[in-house]
RNA sequence: GGAGGGGUUCCCGAGUGGUCAAAGGGAUCAGACUGUAAAUCUGACGGCUCAGCCUUCGAAGGUUCAAAUCCUUCCCCCUCCA
């Protein structure tokens, strides 16, 4: 099965929500659907069977500009690209290296955006990196992920419409040579067909979202993404850009909000609006820094809710008040760390600094938002049978 | 018995007359976390009626306008020599 291929399956009756099968070269996954988020090619203390066991359906993984700067492109040439080369074997995406010019760009003597694209300093090496939109997608290319991503200038979250537009212009144009070049080479290194999403911007301008979204929807892409500073970081903004855009975006493609997933109830306020995939850093590092999930899936009003006694529904595993508790760190959560080990446990590990906490953690909080994920299939399947 | 070094706020440890409630770590407490510059970062960390005051640098005295810092005695620890 070499092609890549959405079909919507059931459609929520009272809301946007969307059950798709996605069918990509390296095999199926079914949404609404979370991807963990491995950058240098590993996710943080997850093996592969791990994120599989934890429900994962497929990952990003590999990032452009972190795979440039090292292991190399040759290395991951070498190796038949990221799937073999970090033994991930399900379907996978890859970023463009578009968050590095806005997360990097802060700074300017690590990033400056020009025109072309945008030079990276090694922060290392002190190497230049020229990139633009055809390094980015020839490397993505190498990387061999099944969807991989336009070249864009991620935007922040401003007043500025100036600014807000000349960025917007930019990643019009990159998209443009986007376009050609995935024209030319439909295919991974490996000679696999490789998904184009292209990325929404426009950040809090409903006129400059629309228009994005029109020349995004006119290439007639793969799938679609939403990004730019606002999504993922304010809910409620990122809620209200995605009802804009809704409307203009064609049934059968794939929409996927960049970054969407702090936990699991930004999932199901998405999710909601009609996206069917997100990726999110914050299980995973929240895990890291002791911020554990808590909480339990409640129907509400024909759609689910996310409910927890804690404080933006997770445990901070840090404080002394678990040092002897004995329960899970979720009451009925079937994961593995939590049909294994309890809340004082992770409480001491954490305190040890332990990379055997971080295992224990990520496993819990990628779970968690999986298994969001698939309560959600199993509302829409209900409300569509009803 | 002789020679030397030392005892600092929970711990380690800087400070040798005023700018010292006392650097820097650690621990502790609180908070943050976007398509990962992140196993990271921020804030608090003697007490109070909190732009000020009070108590604190082994103990007690003393010198001085002023002492963690100088002097005296005492208590305790370490190293080397006999």
């Amino acid at each position: 099965m070499n092609t890549f291929k959405t079909e919507v399956l059931h459609e929520h009756p009272d809301n946007h929500a969307r059950i798709t099968k996605v069918s990509t070269p390296h095999g199926e996954f079914t949404t609404p659907c979370f991807m963990p988020v491995a950058t240098r090619a590993y996710l943080n203390l997850m093996t592969p069977r791990e994120l599989s066991d934890a429900g994962s359906q497929i990952i990003l993984g590999g990032n452009t500009y972190h795979m440039l700067l090292t292991p190399g492109m040759d290395v991951i040439r070498e190796a038949g690209g990221m799937h073999p080369f970090m033994g991930w074997q399900g379907p996978m995406l890859t970023d463009s290296g578009g968050f590095q010019v806005f997360s990097l760009s802060k700074d300017s003597d690590l990033c400056r955006i020009d025109d072309d694209g945008a030079h990276f300093k090694h922060p290392k090496t002190g190497e230049i990196i020229h990139m633009t939109p055809e390094v980015s997608l020839e490397t993505q290319k190498i990387i061999g992920a099944d969807i991989i991503m336009a070249f864009d200038q991620c935007t922040p979250d401003t007043d500025d419409k100036k600014v807000v537009v000349e960025a917007m212009d930019k990643t019009h144009r990159w998209l443009q040579q986007c376009v050609e070049y995935q024209d030319k080479h439909p295919t991974s290194a490996y000679g696999n067909r490789q998904a184009l999403f292209g990325i929404i911007q426009g950040a809090y301008f409903r006129d400059l979202r629309e228009q994005c979204a029109e020349t995004i929807v006119s290439h007639n892409l793969d799938g679609i993404a939403i990004g730019g500073e606002s999504i993922g970081f304010d809910m409620q903004k990122t809620v209200e850009i995605v009802s804009w855009v809704r409307p203009l975006l064609p049934r059968d493609k794939l929409r996927y909000t960049m970054g969407v997933g702090m936990g699991p109830q930004d999932l199901l306020n998405v999710v909601e609006q009609g996206i069917d995939v997100f990726d999110c850093v914050a299980p995973t590092r929240n895990a890291r820094h002791g911020a554990l999930y808590n909480g339990r899936i409640v129907k509400k009003n024909n759609w689910i809710e996310f409910v927890s006694d804690e404080p933006r529904a997770r445990l901070n595993i840090k404080k002394a008040i678990y040092a002897k508790d004995e329960r899970p760190i979720m009451e009925d959560c079937d994961c593995y760390t939590c049909q294994t080990v309890s809340r004082s446990y992770m409480h001491y590990l954490f305190r040890e600094k332990s990379v055997a906490y971080s295992n224990f953690a990520c496993i819990h909080n990628v779970h968690v938002m999986n298994k969001t994920c698939e309560a959600m299939r199993d509302c829409i399947n209900g409300a569509a049978d009803a």
